[in-house]
DNA sequence: AAGTGGTCTAGACCACGGG
DNA sequence: CCGTGGTCTAGACCACTTC
């Protein structure tokens, strides 16, 4: 016999998948499925969380607890098979290949100066605790929020450079550190997934339960670590898209 | 004002990441805290529940709550400067670099016929509903569960082969898919986050709060997809990594 | 003002794990 | 046995939204 709150969530989790409940619709509040389910409000509260970390339902205090729009997720190129490697790396984010690419949208730069974590340190073969040269973008797609990238340059690299202000870098930075005599010759991509932290929870406005994706690319020239940056997505809107070898041109999965 | 189960969420955060609340030890029982903070034990129970929804803590009924080791992760390659496509491809896995390979042990194998979901349909280029053959594997490194792999293939392609069958392919599949007439020539990626169903939670045996990574792999042979593969990994515990051009050799992180 | 979810209390009994 | 977390109740008051 499961317990009185995963039964309740178990009826609402068949009712939303079988569509009598839709997406956008309002649940029954609170106090009605305690009343339909003799349980009191509390025991209702436990079911709803349930489905709140299953990112199915959200609530908002004052209106109610709301279906969730299965997410329409974006998709970035890891890798293209016709583009060049300067193509390929001449974009500060990762391309967008759907919805088109036009609609991508810097909003917000921030550069500051800071010390290495031990994982930044690890990356850039520094100390930890160096300073670090740090550029902090929020990127939309429209006005949806679409990712966070952080970018870290070791200072003996970037000080006293373009890299240091604010704005954008006319060349992309990949050119500038070509001209400042660091071409990128190669990368490594570390990808994985965790729960957001705070900021990240703020910008995406995400619901309870939802995961964001972490890639993290180290460039180097001549074997020596010039940039470690971090690109984060949410977790259910995001994916990752890597082509290898011959393929169809229809892989375009909407 | 924050709430209070935030405030005592807080406190115990900060006694967490300061060290006085080390790895694997165990917190203050729920009346120990609610007398600490003068809270009810709901309200501990709400501050706790919000650091196990942060992956940082685990409750065990009987025992008490824990803190959560932070995850040693497994590091699963998605590309090989330096090997040969056919070496890349042998592996039905995705190759682990990190710990040793050699501890990899797939200990559970089953072979089904089911019907087509909307997406595996969509990448296998069939209809939902008609019939393919699913490979499930379970895999674990030492006893840690590992990875979870489903593949699905379209009836015409594997009806009647050895894969239809449980055990192990000697030639790996992309070998037999070979001599069957299917070269594989090459393969998207789709990589993606999200919180598990029920298999899975219970397969890695999941604290609430951890995300797992899956990578849908499609083969294509002559622009014809002849496989959709999934490897799903949990969130705590795996890298993917990806090498694109020169990189030093140093780049194994542990 | 009325209805919603958010927070909080002070109890109760149950299920599990270890001595 | 006892102490742990798991479930559940029946209230209370607060904060937010809409009318």
């Amino acid at each position: 016999m499961a317990p009185k709150y995963q039964q309740i969530a178990e009826r609402l989790r068949a009712q939303i998948s079988n569509g009598s409940l839709r997406p956008g619709q309002r649940l029954p509040s609170e106090p009605e499925l305690a009343a339909e389910y003799d349980a009191s409000r509390n025991t209702v509260r436990l079911a709803i969380a349930a489905l709140t970390n299953q990112g199915l339902v959200t609530s908002r205090q004052g209106l109610g607890t709301f279906v969730l729009e299965p997410a329409r997720p974006f998709t970035a190129l890891l890798s293209r098979t016709k583009a060049t490697p300067d193509e390929q790396h001449a974009s500060m984010s990762l391309p967008v290949v759907s919805p088109a690419a036009d609609e991508s949208e810097m909003v917000r730069l921030i550069v500051e100066t800071g010390s290495a974590s031990r994982n930044v340190a690890e990356r850039l073969g520094i100390e930890p605790g160096d300073q670090v040269i740090i550029r902090r973008s929020q990127l939309f797609i429209g006005d949806v929020p679409w990712q966070l990238i952080n970018s870290y340059y070791p200072t003996d690299v970037a000080k006293g450079t373009p890299l240091e202000q604010a704005g954008r870098i006319e060349t992309g930075s990949v050119g500038l550190l070509a001209q400042l005599g660091y071409p990128q010759q190669g990368f490594v991509d570390e990808i994985g997934a965790r729960m957001p932290d705070a900021t990240e929870f703020d910008f995406f406005k995400l619901a309870s339960g939802t995961p964001v994706i972490v890639v993290s690319r180290t460039s180097y020239s001549s074997d020596r670590p010039i940039r470690l940056t971090r690109y984060i997505y949410r977790g259910d809107r995001a994916r990752l898209l890597r082509v290898e070898g011959n393929v169809p041109d229809t892989y375009r999965h909407a």
